[in-house]
Formats: structure tokens, sequence, C-alpha cells
DNA sequence: CCTGAAATCGAACCGGA
DNA sequence: TCCGGTTCGATTTCAGG
């Protein structure tokens, strides 16, 4: 699985842009065939370098209230916690930690209600979790997924 | 802006799947036409229910260190903070927050050097910050843009 | 729904290390 | 020969009336 070149990135950052755009579209900007970079990206895919995707605007849908909840976790615990959070449809974003938390996760919630329900009745002591720390977000100033800098 | 529907919900879920799938390949599977996928899509895309994107690995370009950064600020800076780190390509993800954090940022970093570097050189009191607490990514679970289902 | 324009896909082809 | 890029034509998708 050889290494990525510029040619490569340079379809990442358009694929970046617009998800939709076509490898024509590409093509023709970077002076290629429609065929390479439809050869490129696709064994970029089967690489892993990238997938598409689409992104929802959660309050759009009826999630409003977006919560970052980091866990204490009984020694030992924190794989079987992992495992067993991400299960949960509202949570979107789980990972162990080095730091003062074992886990981080993120998740969505049709409001605070639901968001209180569910750490009362999920992350307690009986699953694992020895404490947690909720904040709850005010207002978001970039979510982008562009490592791709400059 | 009419409300979605279950149809539009359905659209939605397959372009979770695959943001590449045609409105035709949908179309089939829900057994409506083209034209009713394509148009709805439209629509919700319109109204910034959500957009096509490509999710990049970041480990294979080149970014192997992921990090959480919770950030205490100076009273009454948050907001010029929040404006001013989203301005850096390695910072993806910053908002504001009630809770322990007053920002918490998501950054990736192509080594640990990359990561401290940045924290001593900008994360500073001559930059309106107080405090900061660093969480390195060990193991992720789960890392979804499924706001939906069930 | 229908139609023309455009994009896609697979396979064959080509040219230089 | 091998690897990458290109080309070509059949098929599918797209966009607008």
């Amino acid at each position: 699985m050889g290494k990525l070149d510029k040619l490569d990135f340079l379809i990442l950052e358009y694929f970046q842009q617009d998800g939709k755009c076509t490898y024509s579209q590409i093509a023709r900007k970077l002076g290629v065939s429609e065929g390479t970079v439809r050869k490129r990206a696709t064994k970029m895919r089967k690489d892993g370098v990238f997938d598409f995707m689409i992104r929802i605007n959660p309050v759009k849908v009826g999630y409003s209230v977006k919560a970052f909840i980091g866990i204490h976790s009984q020694l030992g615990k924190q794989h079987e916690i992992g495992q067993w959070l991400k299960t949960f449809p509202q949570v979107i974003y789980i990972a162990s930690y080095s730091g003062y938390h074992d886990l981080i996760l993120q998740a969505y919630f049709e409001n605070n209600e639901a968001l209180v329900h569910f750490v009362n009745t999920e992350l307690t002591p009986e699953n694992g979790i020895e404490g947690i720390d909720v904040s709850i977000q005010l207002k978001q100033y970039k979510d982008s997924i562009s490592y791709l800098l400059s």
C-alpha cells in the first residue's frame, strides 16, 4: 500500500471542498484524465484513506443539545465501557484517553431532559463508571474535517 | 422550510451509509422515482439539512496524534479565543461550553512534539488562556455522523 | 415523465522505468 | 514486464423543461 503523492492530496482537497464534485470536474482542473482521478480515488478508498459521506445538521433533525462527557471508569473497565457506550445511537464519538478522563464521549440529545436521563440511567456506578464531567456546548466555532491544511 | 418526513429520513440514511450512492439506487430501494429522491435531497441540501463530504483517515495522511484540549480562559475572553483558535488548521473542532472548561477543542498533530509545540507556543497566558487540560486519544471506539436511526 | 448532456465504468491500450 | 496514465464506447445518471 504505497504512500500518497502530490496528486492524491490534490484530489482529496477537491473532494474535501465538495464531496459531490465529479471525477471529471477534478480531472479537468488538474489537467489529467478522468480515469486517473477515478483510479486513484478508488484505490485510496480501498486503502481506507477516505470515504464518502454526508454531514447532517443535528439541529435540523431534532437534536439541539450537544454534550461532551468525560468519564472516570473503574480500573480496567475502560475497554468494556467503550464497547458498551458505542452501541448508543446518541453517542457519536467515544474514545479512551490518557489524561484526566479515561474516556471521552460526544453525544447529541433532543433536549436537556434527554441528556439528564441518559446520564442518570446509563452512566452509573453499576456500569463501572466512577465519575463524569458533563459539558454542554454553547457555541460552536468550527467543525471541520480538513486535516489537509494550507 | 417544512419538516422532514419519513421518506426524507430514509434518504438521509442511505446517503449516510454511502455518500457516493446515486439517486437512482436509492429510488429503486425505496420504490419511488429518481426525480423524487433528487428533488428531496436537493431541497434538504438547500435548507442546510445536510451536505456531501468525505471523511479522511487522519493516520493515513500523516496525523497520528489526536488530542482534546479543555481550556480555562480569562473572564470574557472565550469568544475572542474561540475565533482565534479556529484559524489553526490543526484545530478541527472548537466550541464554547458550560461546564468545567470554557472551551473545548479537538486537534490533530503529526506527532507528540507538534502537540507540545502547539500547546507551549499558542496556549499561553499572553493569549488569554489561564489553564488547559490535554487528553491524548489512545483508542477510538466510534466516530460516526449518524444522529439518525431507529 | 422525457430528453439531451454529462458522468461513470470496465476494459483495452500505450509508454517509459 | 510492470505500473500508471490515457482512451473509448456502452451504460447510467443528472438536470431542466
